[in-house]
Order: structure tokens, then C-alpha cells, then sequence
RNA sequence: AGGCGGUUGGCUCAGUGGUAGAGCACUUCCUUGACACGGAAGGGGUCAUUGGUUCAAAUCCAAUACCGCCUACCA
């Protein structure tokens, strides 16, 4: 029979190489226009849900993004074939200060600034700009392999989103948790706009310590004080040292004559100035400086706000430095103080520096009157609900972090000087008492008018922090605030995966904006899923069950990808190279409760080679099966023993995916996989099938050999699919399978039936006894190819009955020409043997006149050098009376078998060696 | 400064009390009709250090060192 008559005609041929840049872009198609992505409520069905962390609108993939997306995919895969109603929803968020940065970009390089277009129709330009480029990292998604429902793809600024924004807004306005305040905040100059915590980077940064002297103004001599910000003195409005401090105590209350200015300021005394600092005395500049402002409040004292907006010198600062930069200012300063030998001394020192993210400006902290969201009425019950063990964190040390941040939660700046986002929904007024501001809650106009009562009216100028409307992404992206069989079915949702950097501003906020907002009726509620108490009728819903938390994709030298590095690895182009399924692949190799992955690219070579693997397998088995090859899997009365030890490991496989799987350990998924697939049945299950498809007789056994092959692959495809989703789908379609898609096949389950530990312990020994005779050819330097005559002398009938039974496959894997197996070896004058031993036997190999003696024996001391040390350390234990009598039974019944077994080789050994130095 | 991770063969990492593992790299051999992106056989580790608990420690405890991350108001 030619091979073409072979392949089962209603099944295509694989390719003869593996090529992904073939097959992928093809079946994402095909999946995408089948629906299968698509999932809807579905009573009969349990519900599994994920909302993937919205990228950034101006964002492309990074290696972040694919770890994530990865695993996202992954679960949703898993449970879509565990027969969930799977939904994975993807969608951008509108990133405010970023996007803006890259509209403001583009028009610069026309020539123009925002200010002159207007903020209408600079808005007009970033929407302009979102529908050409905010798409892109989607149709990167789906090279990846992601299978998100696009159906329901959200946006940040969608019109049903913004409903769930003015929900929020209006609910936390009118319940006084949002409110208008004056604080320090972190203040970029280049956006001119507030710019919260996470978008502030911390470095160290050289620079100096300028030591100044504050004289008395009574003339009673003088105060040292330090700063690294010596332009901020212009503002300050006291200095302080602690109370404690015997230095200063005297001379609490007294004022100093603030150098360069006309103000004189007080000596005060405040537990924030640490004696052991510097000179204790601190100067205390309450309007650009969040500590200093904290003291200033404690202190009542004046707030100067000397540096402007745009970071330059204000009128307050004084003549002779209004207008200049705030840099420049400090040059003088130091200047003057010089001048007028005020300045002390100036140290190098190393400054903990804030810079914008997106600027990369100095950050100033800057005294302003921005909207505030009181945070600890709302962190409460986000506390509890983790504390109960309603939401997990997965590594569990992140719940520790959480809580600890929650716990010292502080408000929430949610105001941005910025056009691009969601403008504030508080209209103003002049016309209240006394000619003072009023605001009130409104969507528009209208409703301004009527709320406030006048014409006389117009809307913040402020946007709201990006923050604050992706925490309310996963109630929000299922149509919250309108009550809808989405959010009744989807809602918990399942899994929250994502980095840790963003664990408070965006996690922690999710809990809480859920808690606040999605309320059932006790009743309904799913159990494990609310808070509240047993009196409340209705209950608040956790947004979602698990936090997993992905470590950080580093590069190999274990530093952080960045552009600036130029060391960042574009996962676009491990797919183009790689394909998506090795970049998958290696990526959830390294993705387990570790802190951070040292990705390198060899990664996801490794990980296309173990592709290529599974390609050319399959192959193999394809070619070799015909059309009456069902892939059913075959009675237990025809299975070999091989088969069964493929079976029972098979079982052990999926049980450990399965497992690994449920508590995110992908890392020990891909190796049970990987181990499984190329240990098990590629180096020993298919070598061992082939004597079998070529055997004679009357077919039968070939027949066996061909459903087993075919079965254990399609089955092993269908487990591997969620990590490796189109070279699974690819070659399930050559084979014999039921259903359409891979996708919606039925996700392997353990099978008790199949553990077999005799067929495993059989099969170890065929291989124990195949290596050992390979050993000898090798170790002694014999040419490969011939076939030579074997032989193994059993210990027990056990061993004999194994060897007996796989007598063939053991020849055909050793290549022996002929195994005799006895109880004894080979009879002296039947040929020069040489043997080594295994558990429970000896294997001989007929070597003609090729021993070389010498090598023999090496060889032979060699190994018994080894098994004396292994002898040693088990006697050593043995004739410890502690060991013996403490430890567990089963623990001193095993070393014992051990140490049987190895005097045992060792005797035979001794035995070979004499026989051979007797030549 | 505090908190949390990490430290296992040349490299990247598994391994939570009972004979130290994998992949890559390395050595030797092999292009035998699935695969050289492969096959076969090997070499290589006092599991960071020190102490403790235990019959038994890579594994549990304590300290130390180094690396990293995250919080933090040290001018």
C-alpha cells in the first residue's frame, strides 16, 4: 500500500514542516467567524468570566500584556472546554494623560498646540486619533491567540460606559464622599495637571544638600537648616525642630527673619523634625511639600504658593524672582545666601527624586484645590471581604500588601488639568450667598440649570483620573449601571489576572467600586460571594473571586524592559519568528507564583522546537494509520502492556494539568505537558508502537497500536490546547475526532481506571533493561549499527515474566539480533558477554572480539566506585538504631529494599570483573 | 527605614522532611523511512553562609550576606 492509500482520506496531511505563520492567522479566522468566542447566559451552563486589564488606548503589546493575555486565554480556553459558558471581554481604556501626550505630540509636529485648537476640537482630534491607531493592540490580541468575545468589546469612553461613570460620580457626590479640597498634590509642569501616585517614579538622583543659617530676628544668632530645594525657601513659613530637642527648646517661639524676603517666621515645635538629622531644625514649607503641608495645617500656618503652575517663580516670591524657572531660582537663591554669608555649607548628596512617568519632568508638589474621594468608608468593606476569603490573592503574600495599603488609605485625588477623558459632572455658580461659589451634580446642561436654579452657570474644567473610570471595569463592561442578564450571569466574574504594580490604584478599587455599587438580594446571592449581614436584605457582590497576580517580564540580565534600555523584547516578533503558540508556550513555562520571569529569547526557540516535536509526531502517527483507523480506544483485553503504561501516565498527566491549572500554576501545567508528551510518548510509547504497526498476522495488533496512537494524541491535544490553541487545532483536524473545533472538545479528565501501576512498573523495567544494553555499546565504544546477540538472567519470576513478555521490544529497541532470557547468564564458551546490572536482573550484551579489556574493566570499577558510595550512605543509615527505630516503617523498609538492591548490582559486578580480569 | 520575594550543576529554573531533577549549554557517537528544531549514551551540584530543631534538612526555625521588588515624610 502506497502511504497516500494510508492516510485516511477524510483527514488532510500535515504539512511536511511545521510552519505557524501557515496555520495560525487561518484558524483564529475560522474560530472568530464560527462564534466561538461568543458565550451568552446560558442557564444550563455554569458561568466562567474574565475581564482582561483594558490596555492603554495608545498602547501596543508588550511582554507584560502577553504573559497576561496568555494566561487569561488560557483559563477562559480551560473552562470553555470543561463545558462552561466561557466569556473573556476584552477592551482599551482611554488613558488620558497619555493619549494626550500622543495627540499633543502629533500636532506639534504641525505646528500647533492644543490651546490653539480649542478644547472642543482637540478632543475631536483624539477621538480622530483612537479611530485610526486604538484598535491596534486588538488585532494583536488575535495573533496572540486570543479568544475574546469581540462582540463585546468596551471602550472607557463608550456612551453606555460614561452612564456608569455619572452613576458613580452622582452616587459618591451626593453621599459627600466626593468633595472639593486643597492639598499638596503630585503636580507635572509640562501637563500642568495633578498626575496620580503610580504615574510618579521615584529616583535617586545626584544632588546637593545646601546648609543654610535662618538668623533671629532679635539678633540672637542664627538657626541652621538643610534643604535639597533651596527655591522653596521663599515659601516657607516656619522651621521646626521636635520638642524634645534641648537645643532648640529654649528659642521655641521666637522668630527667625526669613533671608531674601521681608517675612519673618516662627521657631516652631513639631515631632515631624528629627533630632538626629542634620541639625534638627527643618524648614517647613507648607504649599510644596506634602509633609510640610500635614505640619503647616498641625501649626496653622500660612501657605505660600511660590512656584506657579507652569514651575516657574510666582509674584509672592518676590521681585527679584517672580517669572524665573524654578531651577534658575534655585541658582540664585543659593547665590544670594551666599552673598550675604548665609550659606553655610553645600554637601553632595544623593536625592530621592519624584518624576513624572510621562513627562519625565520633575514632579513639584503643589499646592491646589482639586476633587477628593474620601476612601476610607469605602476601603472598609473592601478589607473585610479579603480578610473573609471572599476574593483570593493568588500568590496569597499580595493579600498582606493589599490589606496593609488599605488599611492606610488615603484620599484620592481624582481631578486631572486635562482635556482628553471624562469631564467632571459638577456644574458651578456665582450666585450664592454672598456671591460664593455653588456646584451641583449634572450630565449636562439642562440639568445644571435645574439644579442650580440659574442660567448663570458652567461645568468644571477638570477631567477624571483614568482610575476612576476602569475601576469600574468589570460591572461597568457588563452594562451596570441597567440592570441585564449579563450582569446577572457573568457578574462575579471569575478571575482577575494582572501585574502587580497597579494592585492598588486599580485592584483595590475594583473591590471597592464593586462592593459599593453591585448589590443582590441576600437570597440570590452565590454563595461566597457577598458581604453583608444576615439581617440585610441585600448583600454586596465581590467583583470577582481571583486575583492572580503575573510576575514581571524581565529581560535576561534581569532588568526591567524599557525603551530606553533598548532591551525590551516585542512579543510580535517572537510570533512572527516563533509563532504564537511557542511564545505562548514559554511564556506560561515561566509563569507561576514567581515575583519575575528572566525571559530571554532561547525561551521560545525551546519552545518552537517542542512544537516542531509535537508537528513531526503527529505526522508520524498520520502516516500510519488507514481509513479504518477510528481513534476509539481499544477493549482493555487487546491493550498491550505498553499501552496500558501510556494510559496510566496519560491519567497522571491530565490530573496534574488539571490541578496545576486550577491554582495557576502554569509553569507546572507546561511541564507535565512537555514531559509527558516528549518522555513519555515520543521517546518511548511511539518507538514501542512501531514493531507493532509493522507486525504480521491478522492485523490486529497493528490495528490496536493505530487507535492507541491516535487516541492518546487526540486526547494529549485536547489537554494541551488551551496553552497551544493552533497547532492543537491543526492536527486534531487530521485526526480522527468529534465536533467542529478543537475549542469546544471536551477538556480531558483523570480516568481512574487507567492508573496501572504494574504496567508502569513493567514498563520501567523494559526500559531500565533497553538503557542498560545501550549503555554497554556505548560505553564500550561498539559501532551502533550491528545487531547483536542479548541476553538477561532474572532474579525472580517477576522479572523474568516482564522481560519475557517484552522480549521484542526491548531486541528492537536495543538492537539486539536475539535475547535469551534465563535465570542465569550466558554459559561460559558461548561468546564474549558483557553485562550490567538492573533491579531485579543482569543484561548481557555478545560482543565477538571487539572487548577491549581494559575499557571493560574501567568501565566496571567505574561503576562499582559509584555503587560502593551508594552502599555506603545506606548502611551508614541502616545501622543507625535511631533510624531504625524512629523513623517510619515504610521509610526503613524502603532504604532496606534499597540497599538489597544496590549490594546486588554490586555483587554481579564483582562477579563480571573477576571473570574479565581472569582473561 | 520597614515589608515581601529570591539565592539549587556554566545559564534559566523545578523540587515544603526520607537515594539531588529538567531544559539549554558541554563531551562522545549516530543522518536507521516522524523529527538533526532530531536520536542514543555521558560528564557536571558540600542545594549562599552560620547556628538550631529532627533518627533524618535543599526542604522547618533563627541570624548573616548578597540580589531584586514594593511601600515610607528623613529636610
Amino acid at each position: 500500500m502506497s502511504e497516500t492509500e494510508n492516510t485516511p482520506s477524510a483527514t488532510p496531511e500535515l504539512a511536511k514542516n511545521y510552519e505557524p505563520a501557515a496555520i495560525e492567522p487561518k484558524w483564529y479566522k475560522t474560530w472568530k467567524d464560527a462564534g466561538v468566542f461568543h458565550a451568552e447566559p446560558d442557564a444550563s451552563k455554569p458561568a466562567f468570566s474574565i475581564t482582561i486589564p483594558p490596555p492603554n488606548v495608545t498602547g501596543s503589546l508588550h511582554m507584560g500584556h502577553a504573559l497576561n493575555n496568555t494566561i487569561l486565554d488560557a483559563m477562559t480556553r480551560w473552562h470553555r472546554m470543561r463545558g462552561y459558558s466561557a466569556l473573556c471581554i476584552p477592551g482599551t481604556d482611554h488613558a488620558g494623560i497619555a493619549t494626550q501626550n500622543v495627540v499633543e505630540r502629533t500636532l506639534a509636529k504641525e505646528g500647533i498646540k492644543r490651546q490653539d485648537l480649542g478644547r472642543e476640537a482637540f478632543i475631536e482630534r483624539c477621538w480622530e486619533w483612537r479611530e485610526q491607531y486604538g484598535s491596534r493592540i486588538y488585532f494583536q490580541f488575535e495573533k496572540l491567540g486570543c479568544g475574546y468575545d469581540w462582540d463585546r468589546v468596551r471602550f472607557t469612553m463608550d456612551a453606555t460606559y460614561v452612564d456608569a461613570i455619572m452613576e458613580e460620580f452622582k452616587s459618591w457626590y451626593e453621599r459627600g464622599l466626593i468633595y472639593r479640597g486643597t492639598r499638596v498634590v503630585n503636580w507635572d509642569v509640562k501637563f500642568q495637571s495633578a498626575v496620580s501616585d503610580i504615574e510618579v517614579i521615584t529616583e535617586e538622583r545626584k544632588g546637593k544638600l545646601y546648609h543654610f543659617r535662618y538668623p533671629f530676628a532679635d539678633g540672637s544668632g542664627h538657626i541652621t537648616i538643610a534643604t535639597t530645594r533651596p527655591e522653596t525657601l521663599l515659601g516657607d513659613a516656619a522651621v521646626a525642630a521636635n520638642p524634645t530637642d534641648e537645643r532648640y527648646q529654649p528659642h521655641f517661639g521666637k522668630m527667625l527673619k526669613l533671608p531674601l524676603t521681608e517675612r519673618e517666621i516662627p521657631l516652631i515645635a513639631d515631632d515631624y523634625a528629627k533630632p538626629e538629622f542634620g541639625s534638627g531644625a527643618v524648614k517647613v514649607t507648607p504649599a510644596h511639600d506634602l509633609n510640610d503641608f500635614e505640619c503647616g495645617v498641625r501649626n496653622n500656618l500660612p501657605q505660600h504658593i511660590v512656584i506657579g503652575k507652569d514651575g516657574s517663580m510666582t509674584e509672592l516670591a518676590g521681585p527679584e524672582f517672580v517669572g524665573l524657572d524654578r531651577f534658575e531660582a534655585r541658582k540664585k537663591v543659593v547665590a544670594m545666601m551666599e552673598e550675604l554669608d548665609l550659606l553655610e555649607k553645600i554637601e553632595d548628596y544623593t536625592i530621592q527624586t519624584p518624576i513624572s512617568d510621562r513627562s519625565k519632568e520633575v514632579i513639584e508638589p503643589l499646592l491646589s484645590e482639586q476633587w477628593f474621594v474620601d476612601m476610607k468608608p469605602l476601603a472598609e468593606p473592601a478589607i473585610r471581604v479579603v480578610k473573609e476569603g471572599k476574593i483570593r490573592f493568588i500568590p496569597d503574600r499580595y493579600e498582606d500588601i493589599y490589606l496593609h495599603w488599605m488599611e492606610n488609605i488615603r484620599p484620592w485625588c481624582i481631578s486631572r488639568q486635562l482635556w482628553w477623558g471624562h469631564r467632571i459632572p459638577v456644574w458651578w455658580t456665582n450666585e450664592g450667598e454672598g456671591g460664593q461659589p455653588r456646584h451641583a451634580f449634572a450630565r449636562s446642561r439642562e440639568e445644571a440649570v435645574a439644579a442650580l436654579g440659574t442660567e448663570n452657570c458652567w461645568q468644571d474644567e477638570d477631567v477624571l483620573d483614568t482610575w476612576f473610570s476602569s475601576a469600574l471595569w468589570p460591572h461597568a463592561v457588563l452594562g451596570w449601571p441597567t440592570d441585564n442578564a449579563d450582569l446577572d450571569y457573568f457578574y462575579p466574574t471569575n478571575l482577575l489576572s494582572t501585574a502587580q504594580e497597579i494592585l492598588y490604584l486599580w485592584v483595590a478599587r475594583m473591590i471597592m467600586t464593586g462592593l459599593d455599587f453591585i448589590k443582590r438580594n441576600r437570597e440570590t446571592a452565590e454563595l461566597g460571594t457577598w458581604l453583608g449581614s444576615e439581617t440585610d436584605e441585600l448583600v454586596s457582590i465581590i467583583p470577582f473571586r481571583d486575583v492572580y497576580i503575573h510576575a514581571t517580564v524581565l529581560d535576561e540580565k534581569g532588568r526591567r524592559m524599557s525603551k530606553s534600555l533598548g532591551n525590551g523584547i516585542d512579543p510580535i516578533d517572537l510570533i512572527d519568528k516563533y509563532g504564537a503558540d511557542a511564545t505562548r508556550f514559554s511564556l506560561m513555562q515561566q509563569a507561576g507564583k514567581n515575583q519575575d520571569i528572566k525571559f530571554s529569547e532561547q525561551r521560545t526557540d525551546i519552545a518552537g522546537n517542542f512544537c516542531n516535536k509535537l508537528w513531526n509526531a503527529s505526522r508520524f502517527v498520520l502516516m500510519n494509520l488507514d481509513d479504518a483507523t477510528t481513534g476509539a480506544l481499544p477493549a482493555r483485553a487487546e491493550q498491550s502492556l505498553a499501552d496500558r503504561w501510556i494510559l496510566s501516565r496519560l491519567t497522571a498527566t491530565i490530573e496534574q494539568v488539571n490541578a496545576s491549572l486550577a491554582t495557576y500554576d502554569m509553569d507546572d501545567a507546561t511541564r507535565a505537558i512537555y514531559q509527558f508528551f516528549w518522555n513519555d510518548f515520543c521517546d518511548w510509547y511511539v518507538e514501542l508502537a512501531k514493531p507493532r504497526l509493522r507486525a504480521e498476522g491478522d492485523g490486529s495488533e497493528r490495528k490496536t497500536a493505530q487507535n492507541m496512537l491516535a487516541y492518546v494524541l487526540e486526547t494529549t491535544l485536547r489537554l494541551m490546547h488551551p496553552v497551544i490553541p493552533f497547532i492543537t487545532e491543526e492536527i486534531w483536524q487530521a485526526l480522527p475526532h468529534v465536533g467542529d473545533t478543537i475549542c469546544t472538545a471536551t477538556y480531558p479528565q483523570p480516568v481512574a481506571e487507567w492508573v496501572d501501576p504494574e504496567a508502569e512498573s513493567a514498563i520501567g523495567t523494559t526500559i531500565d533493561a533497553t538503557r542498560a544494553l545501550r549503555n554497554l555499546r556505548q560505553e564500550l565504544a561498539i559501532s551502533p549499527a550491528p545487531f547483536l546477540k542479548g541476553a538477561a538472567a532474572a532474579a525472580g519470576e517477576t522479572v523474568l515474566a516482564t522481560l519475557t513478555a517484552n522480549r521484542d521490544l526491548i531486541a528492537s529497541l536495543a538492537r539486539l539480533s536475539e535475547l535469551t532470557i534465563a535465570t542465569a547468564g550466558p554459559a561460559a564458551g558461548t561468546g564474549t558477554w558483557i553485562g550490567s546490572p538492573i533491579t531485579g536482573a543482569e543484561m548481557f550484551l555478545e560482543i565477538g572480539d571487539s572487548v577491549d579489556l581494559k575499557r571493560e574493566l574501567e568501565r566496571i570499577d567505574k561503576e562499582l566506585a559509584s555503587i560502593t558510595k551508594e552502599i555506603e550512605r545506606s548502611l551508614a543509615k541502616l545501622s543507625n538504631p535511631n533510624f531504625v527505630e524512629r523513623a517510619n516503617p515504610e521509610v526503613v523498609e524502603k532504604e532496606r529494599a534499597i540497599l538489597t538492591d544496590w549490594q546486588d548490582k554490586q555483587r554481579k559486578l564483582a562477579e563480571r570483573r573477576t571473570l574479565f580480569a581472569a582473561n
